[in-house]
RNA sequence: GCCGCUAUCGUCUAAUGGUUAGGACGCCAGGUUUUCAUCCUGGUAAUCGGAGUUCGAUUCUCCGUAGCGGCACCA
């Protein structure tokens, strides 16, 4: 069966998430790529609310989801904009607004002899999977209501017995589409179950309203995740029962976790939100649309500009990709790295609440290129308080002098210090100043600036004493190497 | 059980009917540095197995195997 496909359209595409839970990364992955392909085709971007399971909703998920995809600069052009606004011509664009919609396609299906109401009790349904199960057959309706005879049927409604309606499928033959990433795809028509379009409750299923509002709203392509691919071929019955148009059909690679089962709440974090204390933005985006697709280039860094310009279809993926925190790591790093410090300050301020706008920019610069989460920044800069804390004297010990040489050390950077004027307390004149005495007296750079750093930072490991020192100010410094003499002694 | 998809370093991936199978993360080593990190240099490591087609297969075909997904009045 050859499939048409709307190519000549202009492209629109959405991202239809159930407001079931805060969005993963797997979910705004799957936004992600929708949204970049439509930028790359100069489309529209659509976002729809699937709230078809009034049981699984959980208050609060709209918002969850509508801030994930601000975060990540995701914007919508159509759809949900807002918690309570909407734009375009398509709308409600939640579904649970558009129940007469799917309601009347049900009932169209029905006359056009497509669907079949069904009246079986899910108690019957549930011994009848239990039996297919145990002689090792693929659940599936038997079709009883199939058959039951139109006077029955009017008997039945007349009488409000509790009912869904299914749709038929052809019991010989094969379903086949062609999927932009997997290629071509066909399926026994014998597999396909006579799936419920409308339940009992009046709700349409995933499948009816799935296909309805796609063609309704004018999708061009349906970018979704991989676990769908299985029930594609009913929703291409579905368009061929209503005479529509075959979308495009692009079904991505599953992320998955190290175990390489599907990404969840067992791997560690995994809801949008809480990578937003550790994360950029950019960063995660880069990350997540190289999982499972690639500009077959060598480049690894793609700005947002870049990731639209390079985005095709023709470029994903087939496998499913681990999700490697550790790479997403370091591309984190080198985001932070290429940031203005003025603007990671900012980004960071929150830690830097109580510091003027001037020494908050020395401070970050000073750290910048050791952070690799934003969140690692609070403890990075722990030094920079009082000097109370207590640390082991035998740190301020370099390798080759012993206790009474350090503290001579020590004796020499507080002389120096205390020589360096106020109004020429920076960090370059303070560089100089001990480079130059060190030259002058034949002292080992090492020998003096250990001591002089753990005292000021009383860490084993940070950044630039001088940096420190610039930061901290005079009389904090001198406060710090008293500190740490006293300790030695 | 049935249906479908997939298979290159540990991970993300590139490439090709003939290559020393490339890059990145990680890891290891060396260098720079007052320490660590950054940065620079180098190293480690892969075509799932078996047949077939072919002069030649990692690439094409088939069969296994493994992994993943689906099989609801959930999406």
């Amino acid at each position: 069966m050859p499939t048409e496909h709307k190519q000549n359209k202009p492209v629109r595409t959405r991202f239809a998430p159930s407001p079931t839970g805060a969005p993963h990364v797997g979910n705004i992955r799957t936004a992600l790529f929708a949204w970049l392909f439509s930028r790359h085709n100069k489309g529209t971007f659509i976002l729809r609310i699937e709230d078809t399971d009034q049981a699984r909703e959980q208050e609060g998920s709209v918002d969850a989801i509508l801030d994930a995809l601000a975060w990540l600069g995701i914007d919508i052009d159509e759809g949900l904009v807002s918690h309570d606004k909407e734009k375009g011509d398509n709308g409600p664009y939640t579904q649970s607004k558009r129940l007469k919609i799917y309601n009347n396609h049900a009932k169209q299906l029905v006359d056009l002899g497509k669907a079949f109401y069904c009246f079986c009790s899910s108690e019957r349904l549930t011994v009848l999977r239990e039996l297919q199960q145990s002689r090792k057959e693929p659940p599936r309706y038997d079709g009883r209501c199939l058959r039951l005879d139109p006077e029955e049927v009017e008997k039945q409604l007349a009488a409000n017995v509790p009912h869904v309606i299914r749709m038929k499928v052809p019991q010989t033959g094969e379903t086949s589409f062609n999927d932009a990433v997997k290629g071509i795809i066909t399926i026994p028509n014998q597999s396909i179950d006579y799936q419920v379009l409308l339940k009992s409750d009046g709700f349409p299923t995933y499948h009816l309203a799935s296909v309805v509002d796609d063609h309704l709203m004018e999708i061009t392509h349906i970018i979704r995740a991989d676990e769908w691919l299985p029930s594609t071929p009913k929703h291409v019955l579905l368009y061929h029962y209503f005479g529509w148009e075959l979308p495009v059909f692009a079904h991505l690679p599953i992320i998955l976790g190290t175990d390489k089962s599907k990404l969840s709440k067992r791997h560690g974090a995994v809801s949008v939100a809480e990578y937003k204390k550790d994360y950029l933005p950019d960063a995660l985006a880069n990350y997540l649309a190289f999982l499972g697709w690639n500009p077959k280039t060598e480049q690894e860094i793609f700005s947002r500009d870049e990731l639209i310009q390079q985005f095709g279809l023709e470029k994903i993926n087939k496998n499913n990709p681990i999700f490697d925190v550790k790479k997403l790591n370091w591309l984190n790093s080198q985001y932070i790295q290429a940031l203005a410090p003025e603007v990671l300050a900012q980004k960071l301020s929150n830690d830097l609440k109580d510091v003027d706008s001037v020494k908050a920019g020395k401070i970050v610069s000073l750290v910048q290129d050791r952070l690799e989460k934003l969140s690692d920044f609070k403890a990075m800069i722990d030094f920079l308080g009082e000097p109370t804390h207590t640390y082991d004297a035998t740190m301020l010990v370099p390798k080759k002098l012993d206790r009474p040489q350090t503290a001579h050390m020590l004796e020499i950077s507080s002389k120096i210090t205390e020589g360096i004027n106020e109004e020429h307390w920076e960090e370059e004149t303070l560089r100089q100043t001990f480079f130059a005495y060190c030259e002058q007296n034949d002292i080992g750079k090492g020998d003096l600036l250990w001591p002089l750093r753990v005292a000021v930072t009383g860490l084993k490991n940070s950044p630039d004493v001088f940096g420190v020192m610039d930061i901290l100010g005079k009389k904090k410094t001198i406060e710090h190497i008293a500190h740490a003499d006293k300790l030695l002694s």
